[in-house]
DNA sequence: GGCGTAGAAGAAACCGATTTCCCCGCCTAC
DNA sequence: GTAGGCGGGGAAATCGGTTTCTTCTACGCC
């Protein structure tokens, strides 16, 4: 009896509006979603009686009956990550505008939970993007055909029918070399990222010299990672390493060292150049800015989406892109110390 | 009549494995949810089938039939704000051991949008998770009901029943001016976020003198804002106030300014103590690390989930929590330079 | 005036699952 | 020997929309 008149008992379905305004079920989803051909008189009386309950259309239901739920996901391997972070940003705005919205999941850098998320998230929605998966080529060549359709980012396609947005990171690499080449560095140290991590392999090939006689200066690679706390540890092996530039596998590394090499009071660049890659939005504003190498991965993440709505629109996608990172130099690279560096 | 083995012609649905393990889907669904009312050799033989044909029930039917989506929602006024992608990650992380997914809404700092995101978000998911939106209160506090389950963070409820985790600004910039009026400061420019911000307006608040005699440091105000942008081009505004302290909106702001102090040779903490708020992953590794006031951000995100499974459930959420921010001295702040600031 | 047709709205099928309800067969107890 | 109980599985209702198909009305044209 003391039933508020606030909020109906239990929600509010087409059918209650339907007979609030006196008409059927089908009358009332035509004028909800603006079909013409309704009588205006009609019309004015269901969105009235929709607005009188504070009627909602069921997303569920409506994505259950039309085949779409107006959803895709992207799984990334670390959320924490500002690389990924950047793409999931882009992703989202681009699909927002075409009323799309993201789901994430983060396989937290495990590559079995990888697949399950990736299949699981591809279940709940319309289209999936992967961003560069730690997975294996033979695994993901045999997963993605269920995930269709499916995008990958930082990575070429090992399938074809799925687009696929690579960053060119030899390039990258060897920009950053052969600007701290021309300044005089001629021992430098690599700072390498996660074995498994396909980027890693792609830095360190470029590193190898394409002629074994060509001069090229001289590399000593250091094991390291990809997160901050992996650049602040490397820093007495690099100074060790008589070294007189780092190249750290990204952006997080470079600037962990340099806030170690801050501590220890080491100037950078006077006795050490320190460059990092990917461009993240700390890299301008740390001290002193960082040298790096620019991915624009807010872009890759829009181009992810307008690939997807190729897809989803039966067009054929446009060609697979392979992003070429442009050198950023700032003030974190500079020439050698005039001393040997190996001096103790 | 060339049509391949593989991969059939159109989803796969539960009738399909129903018709090739010859038994009713009622019985398919039971075996699917491992309903134990089932003779195992029945079960064998419908696990079979669904491996066979690749059968993955649908998500979307699942949700209508059971009432749940087993996805979350969550708002933000920016994705670009390492706080954010904090709390979200924190969210994610928790949900995701609930076997629910996350879908994220970006208002991208535009309120009336996001009253729209909130709502249209709020209807695809199960609950929904508000964080800091520049909504006016009274706005807020009539959205509310209709989103329902919803956990507000950043922000204390205006409401009965919407469980809230706030973060207690005022003691925390409270704490940094204590610190840095200990160190000796006398004269403290605090750089202003954004006017509409809730967290600025109770960071103004709390540098009100309680007592207007009470001996306090003196405040100079400089509008600034919320971003990287924002605390470059303060430099010169805080240079000329002739404050021997910048207590900076956010870490943001601060690395900002640290940015710009850097690039024109001003010594920090010497010739100017510089602090932020959140401790951002990268305030640690600033040079020199930022001291800031630590606002546990994931922590916050697996706060909402915790409370939003409670909602779920229906249990009453544990209380509303405000946290406290823990005052984080590192090596950007020190004592004044001995000379007068307000030297040219 | 009659017939053909277009336009508007309702009835019912459908999307793909879950779940209630009921039936059937077998086992046990009286 | 029969009744009652129980466990397993199928038929059908249900979730809340969309959409096809059908019906009815009214209009225009010959």
């Amino acid at each position: 009896m003391a039933r508020m008149s606030t909020r109906p008992p239990q929600r509010v379905t087409i059918a209650h509006v339907a007979e609030e305004a006196g008409v059927s079920r089908a009358t009332v989803s035509r004028v909800m979603n603006g079909l013409a051909t309704v009588d205006a008189e009609i019309g004015k009386r269901v969105r009235e009686a929709a607005a009188k309950l504070n009627y909602s259309p069921s997303t569920v239901a409506r994505s259950l009956a039309i085949g779409r739920t107006q959803t895709v996901a992207i799984v990334v391997p670390d959320l924490a990550n500002p690389m990924f972070q950047e793409t999931l940003r882009g992703l989202n705005r681009a699909a927002a505008r075409e009323g799309y919205r993201v789901l994430v999941a983060d396989s937290i850098e495990n590559p079995e939970e990888e697949v399950i998320l990736a299949r699981e998230a591809r279940r709940r929605c319309d289209a999936l993007v992967l961003v560069s998966p730690r997975m294996e080529p033979e695994v993901l060549a045999e997963l993605l055909p269920e995930l269709s359709p499916v995008v990958l980012v930082n990575r070429e396609s090992p399938a074809p029918g799925v687009p696929s947005l690579a960053v060119d990171y030899g390039s990258g690499i060897r920009s950053v070399v052969k600007e701290l080449e021309r300044l005089g560095h001629r021992r430098i140290a690599y700072l390498a990222g996660p074995d498994g991590s396909h980027g890693n392999q792609a830095r360190m090939a470029a590193l190898q010299p394409p002629v074994p006689s060509a001069p090229q200066p001289e590399f000593v690679f250091i094991p390291c990672g990809a997160m901050f706390e992996d650049g602040y540890r490397a820093r007495e092996a690099v100074l060790g390493s008589g070294a007189t530039a780092a190249v750290c596998f990204n952006d997080l590394v470079a600037l962990g060292l340099l806030g170690a090499l801050h501590e220890e009071g080491v100037a950078v660049p006077g006795r050490l150049s320190v460059t990092g890659f990917d461009d993240i939005p700390f890299a301008r504003f740390a001290s002193p800015a960082l040298t790096t190498v620019s991915v624009p991965q807010t872009q890759l993440g829009e181009q992810a989406w307008a690939r997807l709505w190729d897809l989803l629109n039966g067009r054929d996608p446009e060609h697979d892109l392979t992003v070429t990172p442009r050198l950023e130099v700032r003030a974190s690279s500079g020439p050698p110390a005039a001393e040997a560096a190996n001096a103790p």
